[in-house]
RNA sequence: GGGCGAUUAGCUCAGUUGGUUAGAGCACUGCGUUUACACCGCAGGUGUCGGGAGUUCGAAUCUCUCAUCGCCCA
């Protein structure tokens, strides 16, 4: 035991550094992919490498953490594999802002320039975020740090591209696409936020050639009538029969449209009658191919209007053509009418802004083969989501799937790995290689999307697509820590790269974490402003803290409201198990332990009791954390060390250590010595840094320091005997002191105290008589079973038992009377209630005997109850 | 429009296979500085478990339905 005492609070800071850097020195956190041991593996969700802790991050690692360390613990090679994310659009974004800043033009840097600045950044920003996880307690093997962009995770990026491509799963298309603006590159269907808009329906005239008759279509996109090349009815609309097949003049452009029929028109919206602009609605896109309309591009790559429309519109933007045409139309006295129109809008998640469909040629990935490993992986159980639901939502984005779009106009990322031949368009290249004539050839100048490189991370980490020890061990991992808001994007692909390039799974557990938002409900984002950083939470609660404070707030599978006064429970939490420890050091020898064998047998009640919740918490824990159930964990402990072990045993405690019995003094010091031990190893996982330190004061000299101690998996000291009979024991002192209270004794005075109770229940009493005294501030005691109440005495019944304490002028003689007959009612209450199921017939046949017995059981309790109340209040009368 | 989830104390939420008199923290009230802790202790009050129906001996828990809110997908 160290000599040296506990300060009277805990100061983390020091502390925290502590340990990490000894961790570190020791070793303990490198994975050796030549053990015999059980591997138990995790791949962090790589953050985006210029992207710096939140909230959300301390959720989700620290549950990757408690997983770990509790692997560890027990015995298992346990390998937490770290790295950062690339992340393409989001970065290469951030440093065309800060190039703008300077004045610089992407457009005017070569790549090779634009990439210099990229990596620039990356060399500033990057690994912040890796340092802030340090700094969180994380035991990563921070020797395997991986980022994306490393030669090795490049080539195994590049080499499934190709085998996929030469397996005819990758292909390249003209197609329409979702296109942001800001960006200026094509974002899968995933990368788009629906946002529900408040815009306008606008009713248009079109002319008809060769008449002086119109027709009004209905749109919520004015601009786009530029690129109008047909007007569609429904075919079965009897409105417009005779309109089939004539011509209309596109207003201000002249150009001479079809109106077709086509039975995706909905008659009942707007007019039945629909413009129809191929190149820039998904919808209108089929229509023309089914019709063989032409396909006219009006937008350059930042959505303003190209060369294709009128001279006029030429170089506005979207939101100014559109103004411009509304009042053109309404000077033309061609705007029938304008009306409110609710419309779901599609948003780029990178740019903010409204995307738009946009022809253009990109690399597509087919998934309908590479889904079905996948989907049966998740219907079968081979993998399992927590919370459960999830899979519903998994299977229901599997079956409605659509080829990925992969193929990206970005420079910050993996260039996509094929080149074309300069003077013969029909040759391509696909390789990881260059051709050896490369001078003749030119390399596809697009990058892939982010999640076709982040999707291969549980091999890509390792050698893949070459195999040796460490893949070969730590593949596939255990567990995916993850938020659901990238089920598509990222654990439904890596499913998918898994079978397809490992024949296996490449996890066989999913955690989802709970969503973070503020007070207010809104989901924590720097954008918003409303996420505080983590490191100031660690430096005003603690990090073992904001650990705990998060992990009990966190429910299962819900959004979770964050805020700061919860993680005082928390840091509460701390202070209350650090002086509990600073209370048993205190009362320890300065020497040695007492080394008492513990004969389970042969230890008083409270012993065998606070041993019996030991027991239970340790079951509990256990359990709850191999259903992933975290917050229901943290409770369980926190429950056992503050109300039994804090609120009670170490009460009790008090009168071994002041007492004059050195044997049981001797009883207490090691069965609280097991309880402080046994907690401090439970919360390691949660709490790493106050546990190694207290761990460090307490832990047997020859004992190694408790980040790789043994973990405690099941109790074994269960008693129920014990259980109940201290309840009688702690039912009593609660209602004496309740007693005290209510008629306002002073704590510092003593009571006396008087019972009514059988021989037995008297030899019982007698054995703990210590504890009612000092626990109910009791000073002279007298039972038997045929004493008498006092007078001017205040009643308790419990346990079966009459129990008196006289307060002379103190007690309140109707507030006691009005106590018990509240009381009566209650117990009349349950009786009617114990009474109408003991006498059906269906429940005392149906029911398990265990069921039935403990009705009857209460019912004899409450008739006794109601007896000795009853006998009471006619004595108070 | 389709799907998922939520609705339990003033607030935030626990509550595994249906079965103790439905719990916790915060907030609130009273007392207290008893040498582990005021980031504390002791005591105390609060609920038709969203509404309705059903299954069952028994429903906060299972089924259906309605309402409100949130998210995802079209």
């Amino acid at each position: 035991m160290s000599r040296q005492k506990l300060e009277k609070t805990y100061n983390p800071e020091p502390v925290e550094k502590k340990w990490y850097k000894h961790w570190l020195s020791k070793d303990y956190f490198s994975a050796d992919s030549k053990s015999s041991k059980e591997a138990y593996t995790i791949v962090i969700p790589p953050p985006n490498v210029t992207g710096m802790l939140t909230v959300g991050h301390v959720l989700n690692n620290t549950i990757q953490d408690i997983l770990i360390r509790k692997a560890r613990m027990e015995g298992k090679e346990a390998c937490w594999i770290p790295g950062t994310d690339h992340a393409s659009i989001a970065t290469e974004t951030k440093v065309v802002e800060m190039l703008q800043g300077k004045g610089i033009n992407k457009k005017d840097l070569s790549r090779e320039e634009f990439l210099e600045h990229a990596w620039d950044w990356k060399e500033k920003y990057g690994g912040i975020i890796i340092e802030q996880l340090k700094r969180l307690g994380c035991s990563c093997d921070w020797d395997k740090e991986i980022f994306t962009m490393d030669d090795d995770y490049n080539q195994a990026v590049l080499t499934a591209f190709v085998k996929l491509y030469e397996k005819g799963f990758i292909y390249k298309g003209y197609r329409l696409v979702n296109w942001c603006p800001i960006s200026k590159s094509a974002i899968s269907d995933e990368e788009v936020i629906h946002k529900e808009k408040n815009g306008s329906l606008w009713y248009f005239r079109y002319p008809i050639k060769n008449s002086n008759e119109y027709v009004v279509v209905v749109t919520t996109r004015p601009e786009t009538m530029l690129g109008d090349t047909a007007v569609a009815i429904n075919p079965d609309d009897d409105r417009y029969q005779h309109l089939i097949g004539e011509n209309i003049i596109l207003p201000f452009v002249k150009r001479e449209i079809p109106i077709i029929a086509d039975k995706y028109v909905d008659p009942e919206f707007g007019t039945g009658c629909v413009k129809i602009t191929p190149a820039h609605d998904p919808n209108d896109f089929l229509i023309g191919e089914r019709h063989n309309l032409e396909f006219i591009n009006i937008m350059k790559e930042d959505a303003s209007m190209n060369s294709n429309v009128p001279e006029k519109y030429v170089g506005m933007s979207r939101e100014q053509a559109r103004k411009a045409i509304v009042k053109d139309f309404e000077l033309n006295g061609l705007l029938e009418k304008k009306e409110d129109y609710q419309t779901k809008v599609g948003y780029s998640e990178r740019g903010q802004v409204p995307i738009e469909f946009y022809m253009s040629e990109q690399w597509f990935m087919k998934m309908d083969e590479l889904i079905k490993p996948a989907i049966d992986a998740v219907s079968n159980g081979k993998i399992n989501f927590h919370p459960k639901h999830w899979t519903k939502t998994y299977n229901h984005w599997m079956s409605n799937i659509k080829d990925w779009c992969i193929s990206r106009q970005l420079l910050w990322g993996h260039q996509i790995p094929v080149w074309y031949h300069k003077d013969d368009k029909t040759k391509i290249h696909v390789s990881i290689d260059e051709p050896n004539d490369s001078e003749n050839w030119i390399r596809d100048k697009d990058v892939l999307d982010t999640w076709a490189s982040s999707w291969l991370w549980p091999m890509g980490v390792h050698s893949w697509p070459n195999t040796d020890e460490s893949l070969e061990k730590f593949y596939p991992t255990n567990t995916l820590v993850t938020g659901p808001d990238i089920i598509f994007f990222w654990v439904a692909r890596m499913i998918m790269s898994g079978y397809e390039f490992m024949g296996e799974l490449p996890f066989k557990d999913v955690y989802f974490t709970s969503i973070l938002r503020d007070e207010t409900g809104k989901k924590l984002s720097k954008s918003l402003g409303n996420s505080p950083n983590p490191l100031d939470l660690f430096d005003e609660y603690g990090t073992d803290a904001v650990r705990f404070g998060v992990m009990l707030m966190a429910p299962q599978g819900l959004d979770v409201l964050f805020s700061k006064e919860r993680l005082e429970i928390g840091r509460n939490f701390m202070n209350k198990l650090w002086n509990a420890c600073r209370f048993l050091q205190m009362n320890m020898p300065d020497q040695d332990f007492p080394n008492v064998e513990l004969d389970h047998k042969n230890i008083d009640l409270p012993e065998q009791w606070i041993l019996s919740r030991l027991s239970k918490t340790i079951n509990d824990y256990n359990n709850h954390l191999d259903r992933f159930h975290f917050n229901e964990a943290a409770k369980s402990l926190y429950d056992f060390t503050w109300n039994d072990f804090c609120d009670w045993y170490v009460e009790i405690a008090k009168t071994r250590f002041y007492g004059n019995d050195d044997k049981k003094a001797d009883m207490a010091r090691s069965i609280s010595l097991e309880c402080v031990r046994t907690v401090l190893i439970l919360l390691h996982p949660f709490s790493p840094f106050i546990t190694e330190e207290l761990w460090s004061y307490f832990r047997n000299k020859d004992s190694s320091d408790i980040i790789i101690s043994e973990w405690k998996k099941t109790g074994g000291c269960e008693n129920m005997v014990a259980e109940k009979n201290m309840g009688i024991l702690k039912d009593i002192i609660i209602a004496i002191r309740s007693v005290r209270s209510r008629m306002n004794v002073a704590p510092s005075k003593y009571s006396d105290l008087v019972i009514q109770c059988k021989d037995n229940e008297q030899v019982f009493l007698n054995n703990h008589i210590d504890l009612l005294k000092s626990l109910g501030r009791i000073d002279e005691v007298s039972m038997g079973s045929a004493i008498d109440k006092p007078t001017q005495s205040a009643t308790i019944i419990s346990g079966g038992m009459e129990l008196y304490i006289p307060l002379g002028g103190l007690v309140n003689l109707e507030e006691e009377k009005t106590r018990m007959e509240k009381r009566i009612i209650d117990i009349n209450r349950l009786l009617s209630s114990i009474d109408s199921k003991l006498s059906n017939e269906n429940f005392l046949k149906r029911a398990p005997e265990s069921v039935v017995e403990r009705e009857r059981s209460n019912k004899e309790k409450l008739n006794e109850e109601f007896k000795k109340i009853t006998k009471n209040m006619e004595m108070i009368q």
